[in-house]
DNA sequence: GATCCTCGAGTTCT
DNA sequence: CTCGAGGATC
C-alpha cells in the first residue's frame, strides 16, 4: 500500500498524521474512538511505509517519531521558570473546614466555588508546547528544578506532540501527573517477572521508575498515562477565567484530563464530593490519594496568593491511610546499641498505601501483651504519620488454635547474657553490655552515624562482617582498619574499599559535640553532647568534671550527669579515646565563635526547603547563636515552615507561634 | 508533687 | 514519627 493514485505523497502524508493525531485525541482525550484499532494500525503503517519511501517528508512531531536517540549524559537539569507547587493537606473534615474558612475570609466572601480534581497517585511532569509542538518535558524534582524526560516523554502515547484544535497559546506549558493504571500495572508486572525482570511495589514506583528510564524504546512498552491538572508558563491563547476554563481548554487543545473533575459549590460541596468519590475509590482504573480543591476563579487565586511553596487557594483533602490485614510470621527481638531489646513482627508482605510492609515494630513487651499480637495472628496494619508501619489490631476471629503468648525472652537473644528490666522502665535490657555484639556493633554504627562523625560507606553489612573477622571490635579498631582487610570481605571491591578508607580519613576532622555525641554515652544525644561541649569547651575538662560540675550546664540533671561521669570513669572507655586520638581524630577547641544575634531563640524546622536541607538549616541557626528544637511549644520562636511541612505547622497555628516561610527564613539568616 | 517541655532512642523503606 | 523519661518550673 503506497501512496494512493494520483495524490503527491506529501499531501497524503499530511492527511495521514491529521486521521492519526485525530483518532488519537478521540481515543486518549474524549474516550470516544470512530475507528477500529485494526483501521488505526493500518493508517499507521501505510504512514511509516511512505516516509520511509520519502524521508525528507519526516518531521520530529510525525506520529511515527515518538521514540527518539537516548541522551547522551543522564538527565540534564531543567528550571521551572515558574516553580511547580506542592500542595498543603487535610486530613479530616476539620482541616477541611478550616482551609474554607480561611478562603472565604481572605476572599471576604460566604461561599465559594471549587474545581475538585482527583490527586492522581503519581509524578507531577510539566510539558513545554511552543507553537503548537511538544519541545520539552520535564519531572516536578524539588518544584524549582527538574529533569529533563523529553525523550520519555514523547513515548507516552496519550500525549500529542502536536496540539489538537486552534487557539492554542504560542507558548504552552501543561503540569499533570504521569501515572499507571492498576490493570496496566498488573499486567507489567506479571510480564516483568515472566522474563525475569524485576517487578515494581505499586503503580506509581513503576510510573517514576518507567519515567526515569535512559532508554526511551523501554519506557515506550511501559503502559503509561497522563492527566493534566493546570498550566504553567502561557503566551497568547484565549483569556482564561476558571480552573474549569482552564482543564475545558487543555481538552480542546488536545492534553487529557481526567473526567472526574466536577465544580462544586462550597464546603459542603467538597466534603459531598469528597464522601461520593471515597466510595467509588476501588471501583476507580487507577489509584487515587486524595481529591484536590482548587479555587475555581483564577482571579480569586491570584488575590489569595502563595505561601511558602504552597497556594493558599488549594488543598489536597487524603483519603485516610490504608489498612491491610496480613499475617505475623514470627516476632524477632532486635537488640538496640543501649541494649534494649525491641520485638519486631515480621510480617507476610503486603503492600499499605503504596509501599511494600514486611517489618513493624511492636515497640515493648507490654506493647505486645495489651494488643496480644501472637504468631500466626491475623493483624491489621497501617502505616502511622504515613510513614512508619503499625500493628493497629488483631483479627481474634481469624487466630488460629494453639497459638502462645508472646513473652520477652529472660536472656538476650544475641549474646545470652541476661536480659533485665530496670525497675520503673517499659525497656527489658540485655546485660552483656560491649561483650554483646549486637550492642557492639550497634554502637560502631551509632559512631560512624552522619549526625556522629559521618563516616560514608559504613554500614551495617559491613560493620558486621568487620565484627565476624575480629577485625573491628571497638571505635578505636575503625582507624586501624587497611584497604587489604576490607578487600577481603562480601561485596566490597578494591574501589569500595578504597571509598571506605578514604571516608574514615576525612572523619579524623571533626567537631567535638559530634565525637561526643558519637561515643554513644546513654543519654547523650545531640542537644546534651553539644550543651556539654558549648560549657566546658575542652574534652578533658568534661572528662575531669565531677558530677555536681556537670550538673551545672543547662538541662544536664542528676542521671544524666551520672551517665557521663560513670563513662568517663571507666579507662576501658579512656583507653578507646586515647586510641582515636593517637589515630589522628582533631577537632578545633568549642569555642562560642563571634556574634550570636539569635540567642536566646527557639526554632523547630517542619517540611522541605528548597534552599538547603535541614541539617544545613540547623547549622545556620546554631551558628548564629539559636536553638533548634524538635518539638512546637508556646517557648518555641519561630517556625520554618518548608513544603509538605508536617504536623508541628499546624502545632504552631494552634498555639499562635510565629511562622516563616523560606523566604522569611532566608532574609532573617541574612540580615544577621 | 504535678505538669509541661524537651530530648533520646528506636523504627521503615526507597 | 512516636513513646517514654529526664529536667525545669510552679
Amino acid at each position: 500500500m503506497t501512496a494512493k493514485k494520483g495524490k503527491p505523497a506529501k499531501t497524503r502524508v499530511r492527511e495521514l498524521r491529521e486521521a492519526i493525531n485525530e483518532h488519537n485525541y478521540r481515543y486518549y482525550v474524549l474516550d470516544d474512538p470512530r475507528i477500529s484499532d485494526a483501521e488505526y494500525d493500518r493508517l499507521f503503517r501505510e504512514l511509516q511505509e511512505l516516509e520511509s519511501q520519502h524521508p525528507e517528508l519526516v518531521t520530529g512531531d510525525s506520529p511515527t517519531q515518538r521514540v527518539g536517540a537516548k541522551p547522551a549524559e543522564g538527565f540534564a537539569e531543567v528550571r521551572h521558570e515558574i516553580p511547580m507547587l506542592s500542595l498543603d493537606n487535610a486530613f479530616d473534615e476539620v482541616e477541611m473546614r478550616a482551609f474554607d474558612r480561611r478562603v472565604c475570609e481572605r476572599l471576604e466572601r460566604d461561599s465559594v466555588e471549587y474545581m475538585a480534581e482527583t490527586k492522581m497517585d503519581g509524578l507531577a511532569i510539566s510539558i513545554l508546547y511552543e507553537d503548537g509542538s511538544l519541545v520539552r518535558a520535564a519531572t516536578r524534582g524539588d518544584g524549582s528544578t527538574g529533569e529533563d524526560v523529553t525523550h520519555n516523554v514523547r513515548t507516552i502515547k496519550p500525549i500529542p506532540l502536536t496540539l489538537h484544535g486552534k487557539n492554542w497559546p504560542g507558548i504552552l506549558e501543561v503540569r499533570g501527573e504521569v501515572f499507571m493504571s492498576m490493570q496496566g500495572f498488573l499486567a507489567m508486572n506479571e510480564r516483568q517477572q515472566a522474563e525475569g525482570g524485576k517487578r515494581f511495589a505499586n503503580p506509581r514506583n513503576a510510573a517514576a521508575g518507567s519515567l526515569r528510564q535512559l532508554d526511551p524504546a523501554v519506557t515506550r512498552e511501559r503502559p503509561l498515562q497522563f492527566y493534566a491538572y493546570g498550566v504553567g508558563r502561557l503566551d497568547g491563547g484565549p483569556a482564561l477565567a476558571t480552573q474549569e476554563g482552564v482543564l475545558k481548554h487543555l481538552r480542546d487543545w488536545g492534553i487529557p484530563v481526567s473526567r472526574e473533575g466536577r465544580v462544586v459549590s462550597g464546603i459542603e460541596g467538597c466534603l459531598d464530593y469528597y464522601q461520593k468519590l471515597s466510595d467509588r475509590r476501588a471501583e476507580l482504573a487507577y489509584q487515587i490519594d486524595g481529591i484536590v480543591f482548587k479555587v475555581n476563579r483564577l482571579d480569586w487565586q491570584e488575590e489569595l496568593g502563595t505561601v511558602s511553596r504552597a497556594p493558599r487557594w488549594a488543598i489536597a483533602y487524603k483519603f485516610p491511610p490504608e489498612e491491610e490485614p496480613t499475617r505475623v510470621l514470627d516476632i524477632e527481638v532486635q537488640v538496640g546499641r543501649t541494649g534494649a531489646l525491641t520485638p519486631v513482627a515480621r510480617l507476610e508482605a503486603v503492600s499499605v498505601g503504596g509501599v511494600t510492609v514486611t517489618n513493624a515494630t511492636l515497640h515493648n513487651e507490654e506493647e505486645v501483651q495489651r494488643k496480644d499480637v501472637r504468631v500466626g495472628d491475623t493483624v491489621i496494619v497501617r502505616r502511622a504519620g504515613d510513614v512508619i508501619p503499625e500493628v493497629v489490631r488483631v483479627l481474634k476471629d481469624k487466630r488460629p488454635k494453639r497459638t502462645r503468648r508472646f513473652n520477652m525472652p529472660r536472656t538476650c537473644p544475641v549474646c545470652g547474657s541476661a536480659a533485665v528490666k530496670e525497675e520503673d522502665e517499659a525497656v527489658v535490657r540485655c546485660t552483656g553490655g560491649i561483650y554483646c555484639p549486637a550492642q557492639c556493633i550497634q554502637s560502631i554504627l551509632h559512631f560512624a552515624s552522619r549526625r556522629a562523625l559521618d563516616i560514608e560507606g559504613l554500614g551495617e553489612k559491613l560493620v558486621e562482617q568487620l565484627y565476624e573477622k575480629g577485625y573491628v571490635r571497638n571505635l578505636a579498631d575503625l582507624y586501624d582498619l587497611d584497604a587489604e582487610q576490607l578487600a577481603g570481605l562480601e561485596r566490597m571491591a578494591e574501589k569500595s574499599a578504597a571509598n571506605v578508607i578514604a571516608a574514615l580519613e576525612k572523619s579524623k576532622a571533626t567537631r567535638m559535640d559530634r565525637f561526643l555525641y558519637g561515643l554513644g554515652i546513654r543519654e547523650v544525644g545531640e542537644a546534651t553532647a553539644t550543651a556539654l561541649a558549648v560549657h566546658f569547651g575542652s574534652l578533658d575538662r568534661i572528662r575531669k568534671a565531677s558530677q555536681e560540675e556537670l550538673m551545672e550546664v543547662p538541662d544536664i540533671g542528676p542521671v544524666v550527669a551520672g551517665h557521663v561521669h560513670a563513662f568517663f570513669q571507666e579507662p576501658h572507655n579512656n583507653q578507646i579515646i586515647a586510641r582515636l586520638i593517637k589515630a589522628g581524630l582533631h577537632w578545633d577547641e568549642f569555642t562560642v565563635s563571634g556574634e550570636r544575634p539569635l540567642q536566646g531563640q527557639t526554632f523547630v524546622l517542619t517540611g522541605t526547603l528548597d534552599s538547603m536541607t535541614r541539617d544545613e538549616a540547623k547549622e545556620h541557626l546554631t551558628v548564629l547563636g539559636a536553638k533548634v528544637s524538635g518539638s512546637v511549644s508556646k517557648k518555641t520562636d519561630y517556625v520554618v515552615a518548608g513544603a509538605d511541612p508536617g504536623s508541628k505547622l499546624a502545632k504552631a497555628r494552634e498555639l499562635g507561634v510565629e511562622v516563616l516561610d523560606e523566604a522569611a527564613f532566608l532574609r532573617l539568616i541574612k540580615r544577621q
